[in-house]
Parts: C-alpha cells; structure tokens; sequence
DNA sequence: AAACCGTGTCGAAGCGCTTCGACAACCTAT
DNA sequence: ATAGGTTGTCGAAGCGCTTCGACACGGTTT
C-alpha cells in the first residue's frame, strides 16, 4: 500500500506538501504541484480512508437508511437509493447502505462512531423514533419524507397533500363524482407513514371542496386482493366512476380486473395512478399519473446535506410540486344512465 | 465524543484494557470486564472508526457494486441488496453502496484507499473489465453472477443454465413441442449479461435433446413491446404452445394479451416464468416458475466473504439449483389440430 | 525454597493522515 | 537600505485506536 510518505519521498517534497496539494488548502507552486501529482500517478497512490477519517474527523460518507420492508414502492426506493449513490459521487462521497431494521440504534452507532458525516433517511414515519436523535445540532441529517413535527428538520418530499388533491381535481374536471382510492397495504397506514396519509387527506379535503363522494380501501399487493377490493367497491359504491391509485403493483390488476368486467377505461371509468412516470408509460393502459419524483429526491436529498456539511445550507423543508400527465387512462364520466 | 481514554479513566483502567475488553483479544478477570463495560455504557461509549481502521487496517465494511441500469430485475436487485447489509450486520460489517457507473475505478479506489475490506460485485458481464482487479490476491471479492472465465474468484449464482433446462423441461413433459422464449431487453444480451446468455444455452441445449423447436426473442419492458414481440412470435411460430419468460415486467403483459387474444392458460398455451416467488403468485394467474433466490444470493455471498475475511474459505464456485414450483399457468399441451 | 508457568494488566509505539505555527525567500512600499 | 507583507514549504504534534512486549502476581512443580 503506497502512504503519503512515500509519495512525498518520490516528489522529493515533505508530506505536508502533498497533502496540500491533495486537499488545496494551501498554496503550492505550480511546479511543485505538478511533481507530486506525477509521484502520485506513477505510484498509483490513494489516500487511506481511515487515516484521513481520523486526522480530519470527516469520512466523507453519508449513510442512507432504507426501509427493510418490501411492501411499497420498491423501484422508487431503488430509484432514490441509487440517485443518492450517484449524487453523493459527484460531491466526493460515498454512500454507506443501511437497513430500516437497526431503527434508532443505527444511528446513535453511526453517529457516535463517525462513521458517517451525515444520513438520509427513508421511509419516515410521521412520529418515528429516530427524529429525536436528528433533531438540532446532532448528526446533519436529511430526511425524505415528512414526519409530523418537521422543526429542527430537513426534509425532501413529494408534495402528497397536493397531489392528492391534483388527482381529484382532475377526475371532478372530467365530471366524475364517485371517486375510489386505491390505496398502498393497510400495513402502510398502520404505521402511519407519512406519504399515504397525507394524499389521502389532501385528496378527501379538495374533493369535499368539489363535493365529490369519495372511497378509500388500502390494497395488498397482487391480483386477488385487488379482485377483493375493486369488487368491494363496486358493490359499496356502484356508481364508481373515477379511481385513484397509490399503490404500484395494484395499477395492472385493477386495468385487467376492469377490463375482464366490461368497464372500459378510460369510456366508462377513468384510472389516474400515482407512480413513476415509467410504469405510467408501460402499463397497458398508458396511464394518467402524478409523477413520483424518486430521482429529484434522491438529487435534492445529497445536495441539501452537502450543503449543510460545507458550513451552507439551513434546516429547510423542499415539498416538490406534483405534476399531473394526462395520458390514456382518463376521459369524461359516461353520461348518468 | 467519548473515546477509549476517557473510558478507560472512568473505569480506572488503562487505555489497552478496555481495548482488550473490545475485542476479546486477549483474557480479562471477570471483575474489570464488568467495570469496563459499565462504564462504557454510562457514557454511550462508540468506538471511532477511522480510528479503529487505521489502528488495525480493518474497516469492517463490505462493498456492494450494484448496476447502474435499472432495465432487468429490479426487484431482485433490491432484494439482494437488503439480503446483503443484513447479513453483514449480523457479521459486524457495514455495507458500502456503489454504483456499477465507475466501473473499474471504483475498485481501485475502494481497495487503494482500504474503505472496504472486501466487495461484492452484482450485475456481471461474461467479460467484465472488473474482474483482472480481483483475481488473485488482490481484494477478497464474491461476485453474484458468472463470468465466463472464474479461475480466482469466488461466484455465487443461480444455475441459470440448469434453470433454462428445467422450464423447457416442464413444458416437455406436458407434451409442448414449440416453445417461445420471451427474454430481458435487448441490451441485456448485446451487454453479454451471464444469466440471460447461460439460461438460453441451458435451455435450448435440452431443447434440442428432447426434440422441441425453440423461438428466442428480447423483450423490451412495458406492454406495447410485448404486444409487438408476442405478434411476431406467433406471426411466425403460429403453433406455439409453451412460453418461457425471463423477464419480470413482460409477465403481466403477456398474460393480458393472451387473454385478450382468447388463448386461455393453461388450457391453450402455458407459460412458465423465471421470477421471484412473490412476482409468480402476485400475477393474474399464479404462474408456475422457476424462483430467483435474491435473498439467498446475497446472504451466500456475504457469508462466503466473512469466511474469506476470517482466513476460512476458499475460492469456489456455488451454483445454487433452480427449483421449479407447478402453478396455475402451465398444463398438457392442447391436442394437435 | 527455588525455578517456572499462566493470567491479567499496563505502557508505548505506531497506523497514515491533517493542520498549525514557523520560517526562508522574495517582493513591494517606505 | 529597512520594515512589512506574500508566498511556498517544512517539521511536528496529534487524531483514537490496536497490539506488542514487559511485568507483577499467585499457583505449580521440583
């Protein structure tokens, strides 16, 4: 393993001079800059991450915390974690992987080893457990998502509320007036995760607003539970005409369930889906959605916490607008027969 | 921060006592055990760990490289990911999240700088440029996947050549003789991806000893792709009765344009999938498949690693074998007309 | 009673880096 | 010519831990 030693040793130079020129703290002459960059090349040298942890007290690591459950959203979780990695690369660092399961342990472990300079959470809860240890000047932390008490926090999140209440007012503009909401497992509303409960009641206030009757009924993954649900609904509410869904894996059981009943989408009903604007595209009804943004947030997340880790940058919350595309799978309400 | 000092002081022992009390590394009375760890507690003692990977050249972080590309399998993917830090945590290791967009850099970085003390490498091409950097003594590796070339290195994957015997198989023993394989995006294979090649191999090698005409076509995700592919598979090979799917998000569009087009599973046609379990009975009609062990790839791989990082274990091999589960989607082939 | 051994503890060195203060060399303003 | 300021480089301290050799102590063995 080649040290800083020996590369100053092979440039000629002390090691202090190196690292100066590694971390341009300090002005060095263009020349001697150039020798050690070569000594550096040639020897093939990297900087020992733990040394440079310990002398600076930085890891240039940021933790993302992922939930361990697999019940929601799992290309969007994938989409964020992966524009977390990649974003963090662009700021100089890397992203340590943790799992939801170690709950508020991982992070005193994290915090209190300096393994990581900072976390992105996911997955939060609206009161999670884990905010206590965030909260003031602990761990510089981002959270995606929005819990309920937001001070001291910083958070990144689709605006739920008003996308909720996007999805509504555009199936009311097309004159439906019995709306169903599809929504993610009842395990999710249990556990009171921010992001379902707050769609459900910005959808509920703009379409009490528009005098609009609506239905909610949470959906387990799969076909069978969705042919459990959508026939509930029908049966509750025959008059369904406009359906709501958050809950990814439900969008082609529902399109195919509709289908097979003769109810043809969007002429006789009209399906407006909340997911990534990919699987909107590739369903086989080409979908009217809200887009969820897991990329942005993902971006956002590494950058609001590089910001804060450079001395810039405040507690903040980022509600990104949703953005409703009209596609295929929404029309007028049929006529009332 | 509390260090290993203070602890010691409050415990009234000296700095390498509670060091020893850490690691177990050598014999402690009973009494100043106790001592130490009570005062560790008392003041939520955690070791730092730069320090710590300086002092012993250990991180105790395992690498995970995973693709870039979200265009296959992104369930597995994630699937794997979590098997993964999970079980380096029950292994005290943490998981360091890298993307495949480096490439080769990113593990001379990883190896130069001593960040991680092993990696595990996802996605692998038949050919990968990666591989030259950890053959030998390099840096202890598991790759999930196989190259074409192994000597060195350590692989954990579903047999996938065995895989694709066994679909053509089942579907042979129903009496199918035209069998159509529906596989990944064509990027999948022009990237020379292991699975996809090895799967096809293993099946058309059987295919051809047990007589049947095999048709393989790529498929692009969504609905639109599999209508175009699905029409020019039965365009021509009208006479296809058997289908083989790798490839999670062409399952579900597949069986609705069956359906659509009046061919009944598995009265008229049957389809066996290559999928996660939970994809197989989440579809419209429970399909028989062959199930990709995410989990167990990930746990295998980190337990091969551990072993590596702990003197034990060798440079090997595990081809896990495919098992086939009989569902709803596959049945004796229709009388010939 | 001497020599010996195992057990439990300590002190000190050192891992490879960052960073601070010092200072030599040169330049500009008096 | 001299004081004052820059600029570029160096030496040394120290980050918090692991680990090695040393050693004190009580218990065996001769």
């Amino acid at each position: 393993m080649v040290t800083l030693a020996e590369v100053a040793q092979h440039a000629g130079v002390s090691a202090s001079t190196v690292s100066y020129v590694l971390s341009g703290k300090r002005s060095i002459s263009a020349t001697t800059r150039e020798r050690v960059e070569q000594s550096i090349r040639q020897l093939g040298y990297h900087p020992n991450a733990g040394a440079r942890a310990l002398a600076s007290s930085r890891s240039n690591i940021i933790a993302l915390m992922i939930p361990l459950r697999t019940d929601m959203y799992v290309p969007v979780m994938m989409e964020i974690a992966i524009a977390v990695a990649t974003t963090a690369r662009t700021h100089g660092y890397d992203v340590l992987l943790l799992t939801g399961e170690e709950g508020p342990d991982a992070v005193r472990r994290v915090s209190g080893s300096g393994l990581a300079d900072a976390m992105i959470l996911m997955d939060v809860q609206l009161d999670d457990e884990r905010l206590p240890l965030l909260r003031g000047a602990g761990q510089p932390s981002v959270l995606i998502g929005l819990p309920a008490d937001t001070t001291g926090l910083t958070c990144v999140d689709l605006d739920w509320s008003a996308t909720g209440a996007l999805c509504v007012e555009h199936l009311a503009t097309f004159g439906h007036r019995d709306i169903a909401v599809i929504g993610e497992a009842p395990a999710v509303y249990e556990r009171h995760t921010g992001f379902a409960e707050r769609t459900l009641e910005g959808l509920r206030s703009r379409a009490k607003e528009l005098g609009l009757r609506v239905l909610h009924r949470p959906c387990e993954n799969g076909y069978d539970a969705m042919a459990v649900t959508l026939a509930r609904i029908l049966d509750e509410r025959p008059g369904t005409t406009g359906f709501v869904v958050q809950n990814e894996s439900a969008v082609e059981p529902l399109l195919a369930l509709l289908r097979q009943q003769g109810r043809a989408v969007p002429e006789d009903v009209s399906v407006v889906a909340i997911c990534p604007d990919q699987v909107a595209v590739q369903a086989s009804v080409r979908l009217t959605s809200v887009a969820i943004p897991a990329q942005e947030m993902g971006r956002r997340a590494v950058e609001y916490l590089v910001a804060k880790l450079d001395g810039r940058g405040d507690d903040d919350i980022v509600l990104l607008a949703p953005e409703l595309t009209v596609r295929a799978s929404s029309g007028p309400a049929p006529a009332a027969s």
